[in-house]
DNA sequence: ACGGAAATAT
DNA sequence: GATATTTCCG
């Protein structure tokens, strides 16, 4: 019960120094020489081994050519001429998936918003305190563990779990020593430098899709030749390892072993025997995932009708679920395996991939997972806002034990209401508008079964496979169809010109809808959302449970009940099926519409349900708000932020577009004169 | 490379 | 606490 320890305290609750993980290589970018070797020299000092250059575009290049299992982190200066220090954190953050810290002279608030915005996970004010520099190797654990450890929310103690050091001496695995002899030799030797190998692999989420695939290739292989190679091969993922097919073979067989063991096991399908076997294991296993029609023709894959498939039972029953309560209502069709996520459907963050597993992620615009990170970043923009140099460290646990709340009024406000004139935007499947949809429940179920999973599949169920599906072509919805297939690109081929178009291409919508309050954060930010987490971030391994709770809630909203809120109808496109069987089972259905749009979980209702930020005082709610923007990746949700100087157009002084040593120190010296003077002061 | 089983995560 | 998934190891 490592897990359990953890979370329960009984680990240091934040990043010891004792952690330090020397000789961090940081790729330090400043196009101020006088800087740079302030900079380098501190990192020096402080143990991490620093690589200079000189300006943005060399940094990326460098970046490039050495690849990012070569850097840990970079700290990079956003003032630079040669290029705009925002793209570069942009294109590190989604080519490389690197910690950067901003470097700012300025400190202004909409500098680090906007900063943040565009992908760093922190940021120092220049003249940085030694100290902050020395602290910057935390990003990199918990870079590494937030998301693993991020999810339950309710958790008091979840700050402490996201200051926890990670990559400390024992490399990946901060496990604590085990038992066992196993895992006794933790000074493996694939800590220090290889960031990359510290890291736990992503986390396969067995979507019904994925199993579908899978089933569908042991059973043409047979069960004597489905050995996890042979399976791998066949079933043609992505980023699904070996390891991975075979613990799922062995979960697999030994769920036979049990069936053939047991014949007595309720078999709700009335199949064959077979069919009831594969059947049951997907009930066993799969995520609330509609199944492919691809992959099971009958097209009948919904939990409606649950007629057997040429290619057998594989995962065709759909787990109803109503996913705002964390439990599940099937009509005890299906074991309840999947149920126990209470923080959202674990649905996968590759809707309509064509290839990919659904593995957790951690990425770099996304802290859903680190409610201490939010405390943190929000604590830094507060004190942005007064003017202060945050001298403590984001991650450490008297930052985050600030912010108790954190995580649970993000989520609340986290989809705020989306308003008509955003919901316009998108056509619904079939054409239908948002407005039109899901008004009635009927509407929704007939849809839903009509067109099965397309609306499942394409907005809100990662599906492994749902590039294959059948009725993918159905769904006319430009939202879906321009979105999806840049996921598949984004994700996995990260292409950052691709992203930045894709973001763009949000950035305006929302830009063109001036939403303005903080409950406006409509449908398509919030499907976007998930996207844009996918998208800046290489290793998606918290996906699954973490960065879809977005998606999560979406369910939650348009599937599990026909509430008149027309915020609701917004989310129908991507109600699952599987909700639909609840019908009105959701709670949610008496809920305010606020609340139904932004579907926030149990124990965030409580918190009020509505725009959290609204409910909270100023720079809270203005945290609350900042998560949302970051997650959207976009500027064209600034204007949800409360802070009036932040807007998706600002270009205020951040942008300086040249920097030279003139203003470096105009802006140093005041800075330094306004404040004490402070030896550990690095420029 | 496999598959069983322990460890760990959710 | 139960399971799912990963990791270790023969």
């Amino acid at each position: 019960m490592a897990s359990g320890d953890r979370r329960h305290g009984k680990e240091p609750a934040a990043l010891e120094e004792d952690n330090f993980p020397e000789g961090l290589h940081v790729l330090a970018v400043d196009d101020n020489h006088v800087c740079l070797r302030v900079l380098e020299a501190a990192l020096r000092q402080c143990k991490y081994k620093p690589t200079g250059v000189m300006d943005g575009r060399t940094a990326l290049k460098l970046l490039r050519e050495k690849g990012e299992d070569h850097f840990h982190l970079v700290n990079t200066d956003v003032h630079m001429p040669d290029m705009d220090g925002f793209q570069l954190l942009e294109l590190i953050g989604l080519e490389m998936d690197l910690p950067v810290i901003m470097l700012s002279v300025n400190g202004e608030k909409a500098t680090m918003y906007r900063g943040i915005r565009h992908g760093a996970c922190d940021y120092i004010v220049k003249p940085a305190d030694i100290k902050e520099i020395r602290n910057i190797w935390q990003h990199v654990v918990r870079k590494n563990h937030v998301a693993v450890i991020h999810n339950s929310s309710d958790s008091d103690d979840a700050d402490q779990r996201v200051a926890r050091p990670v990559i400390a001496k024992g490399g990946a695995k901060s496990k604590k020593c085990s038992k066992k002899k196993r895992n006794d030799g933790e000074g493996s030797d694939d800590n220090r430098g290889r960031r990359r190998n510290t890291w736990k692999k992503p986390r396969v989420s067995w979507t019904s899709e994925l199993h579908n695939r899978f089933l569908e290739v042991v059973n043409r292989l047979g069960v004597d030749r489905a050995v996890p190679k042979a399976i791998l091969q066949m079933m043609n993922v992505h980023n699904l390892s070996r390891e991975n097919v075979a613990s799922h073979l062995q979960k697999y067989r030994l769920f036979l072993k049990r069936v053939t063991d047991d014949p007595t096991k309720p078999n709700h399908m009335g199949d064959s025997s077979e069919s009831r076997r594969n059947a049951s294991y997907m009930g066993m296993s799969h995520q609330g995932v509609p199944p492919s029609s691809a992959l099971c023709p009958c097209g009948s894959h919904n939990i409606y009708t649950a007629p057997p498939s040429i290619l057998g039972p594989y995962g065709l029953s759909i787990q109803p679920r109503n996913w705002a309560t964390g439990t599940v209502d099937n009509g005890g069709l299906m074991p309840d395996t999947g149920s126990r996520h209470a923080s959202g459907p674990p649905v996968g963050p590759f809707a309509n991939t064509s290839d990919q597993p659904m593995q957790d992620a951690f990425p770099r615009i996304h802290f859903r997972s680190g409610k201490s990170y939010q405390s943190v970043l929000r604590q830094k923009l507060m004190e942005a806002n007064t003017s202060v140099v945050p001298s403590s460290h984001p991650g450490t646990s008297s930052v985050a034990a600030e912010m108790p709340n954190g995580g649970q009024l993000e989520s609340a406000n986290q989809f705020p209401v989306q308003p008509r004139e955003q919901i316009s935007h998108f056509s619904g499947p079939m054409g239908m508008r948002p407005s039109a949809m899901g008004t009635h429940g009927n509407t929704q179920l007939s849809y839903l079964a009509g067109n099965c999973s397309n609306p499942w599949q394409n907005n809100v169920v990662p599906s492994s496979f749902a590039g294959s599906m059948v009725g993918a072509p159905l769904l006319p919805s430009s939202q879906v169809n321009v979105i999806l297939p840049q996921i598949n690109q984004t994700i996995f081929a990260p292409s950052s010109s691709e992203m930045a178009v894709f973001q763009n291409e949000q950035q305006n919508q929302m830009a063109g809808t001036n939403i303005n309050n903080t409950t406006s954060v409509g449908v398509y930010s919030e499907q976007m959302t998930p996207l844009f987490n996918m998208a800046s971030n290489a290793a998606p391994m918290e996906m699954t449970s973490v960065n879809f709770s977005p998606m999560n809630q979406m369910m939650v909203n348009g599937g599990s009940t026909s509430s008149p809120s027309p915020n609701l109808q917004a989310g129908n496109p991507v109600a699952p099926p599987a909700q639909m069987a609840n019908g009105g089972g959701s709670s949610s259905s008496a809920l305010p519409g606020h609340l139904d749009s932004s579907v926030a979980p149990p124990a965030q209702m409580v918190n009020g349900g509505r725009s959290s930020s609204s409910a909270l005082p100023g720079h809270l709610g203005s945290s609350v708000t900042l998560q949302t923007q970051m997650l959207n990746g976009g500027e064209g949700a600034s204007g949800i932020l409360p802070v009036q100087d932040d807007p998706a157009g600002q270009q205020a002084s951040d942008d300086q577009p040249t920097y030279n040593t003139s203003n470096f120190l105009k802006d140093i010296f005041p800075s330094m004169a306004s404040q004490d003077f402070n030896p550990d002061a690095v420029w």
